[in-house]
DNA sequence: GCAAAAGTGTTCTATGTACACCCATGT
DNA sequence: ACATGGGTGTACATAGAACACTTTTGC
């Protein structure tokens, strides 16, 4: 029984997961979700935040970490029957990873070169771990406030809306994105005006901390691909 | 490592799960969720279906049935480390049923009366295990079209609605919501108004039969508690 | 002044909700 | 006729999207 954990951040902008080269059999030399073998008196929650830790550093308060889901395909690692339980960790930009025993690499992968085709393949059935962690990830955003954890304490509104747009890789209208958000009560909490650090010749935006709600009212939806049919216009093909 | 199933039906116009008394210790005379060992070279998910079968004769197609979480404290088995995977699933109203090995006695529960004082309590972690299962089904009322597997292949929508009441636990406006289904593509297919079962002297309602749909466009909410403050009005409480 | 990004106002439309009314059927 | 549930029409309130416009700052 391991414990995996799917860990994302915004790098340059990009969604990003952070993927450790593999020093050892099976899968040598392949890039993997980084991950541990469960204590005999672990929690599974505890074991997960031992490989976030030794990865990144990083400690509850800090980061978000949650249970994503169990793979246990008999054949999913091909010496011995392994049953994993995944986690996704969610973290701020943070500076290179080290990665641990038995890998000989460390880095973030932006996740859009992932779904390339030159992409990397990943070991056992990571890739499919990786992108049940990428959906929850764009699911949560909408009715947590968990965009927050991808930011620095103090952030403008504007690298929020970046967040919202790297994780669903959407376009987010920027004025009414702000209305909503300030409509919703305990997501974010303002701090004054007190930084600019945009170098760019532009108004110094407000700035803002996260709020205490733990829970998203209304909800913060994502434009979903819209497959209304104009009235009219004929079918163009696909079913 | 076992697998444990939360099996949700509606009976007599209730939410309820079937729960089986322990024959064995540990928590020999208590309710439990039917479980079993998954077996070496098992899928987690044919484990489960194994389980939903001897408990209900169900097989799929006939039933819905999908992991839910998977639980894991050191402390959960009083004598063992056992980490179980919990699995949902929704069946139309059925037969009561035997019951395996290692229990005296099978039967449903309106999940209401757990809810009450006088419930029995659950073996293990299995009264967190059957919240979350609950929730689980609620929320996916809302955007998939599963209440049907809790009605008979062909149904009238007061029937289906009779479904989201019970799974919701919160009346459901009878107009609207036939309008709200009728307009999601997929979802019911309507196959003329053949039968009667109303003995009760009324219109003879139209029968339907589930779609095509996998995911519901638009969603179905449920009535959220409204938790909107008047203006004027002095906050009334509780936190 | 001009460009760039922040922030505000307003309109239009889709959606959700409530309420009133008509329809079909059995007693 | 009338009670009972099925089914339809319609108006009101709310929420979301799109667009134009003003503000602040650096060059």
């Amino acid at each position: 029984m391991t414990a995996d954990v799917v860990i994302l951040t915004i790098r340059e902008g990009r969604l990003a997961v952070l993927l450790v080269q593999r020093g050892e059999e099976p899968f040598r030399g392949r890039w993997a979700l980084p991950g541990g073998f469960v204590g005999p008196s672990e929690d599974l929650e505890e074991a997960a935040w031992r490989v976030l830790a030794r990865e990144t550093g990083l400690r509850p308060k800090v980061a978000h970490l949650e249970q994503l889901r169990t793979y246990g395909a008999p054949g999913r690692d091909p010496r011995t029957r392994v049953v994993s339980v995944a986690h996704l960790g969610l973290v701020a930009d943070l500076p290179a990873p080290v990665g641990g025993r038995g890998t000989t690499s460390a880095r973030f992968w932006a996740v859009e070169d992932l779904e390339a085709e030159v992409a990397p393949w990943l070991a056992f059935d990571h890739e499919a771990i990786l992108a049940d962690g990428v959906e929850r990830a764009r699911a949560k955003l909408e009715y947590t406030p968990l965009a927050t954890t991808f930011v620095p304490p103090t952030f403008t509104l504007s690298e929020l809306r970046h967040v919202y747009e790297a994780v669903w890789g959407t376009p987010v209208h920027a004025a009414n994105f702000r209305r909503k958000v300030l409509s919703i009560e305990g997501f974010v909490l303002p701090v004054g005006r007190t930084a600019s650090p945009g170098p760019e010749g532009a108004r110094q935006p407000d700035l803002y901390q996260a709020g205490p709600a733990r829970l998203l009212h209304p909800a913060l939806l994502r434009p979903r691909p819209e497959q209304a049919r104009v009235m009219g216009e004929p079918e163009t093909g696909e079913l």
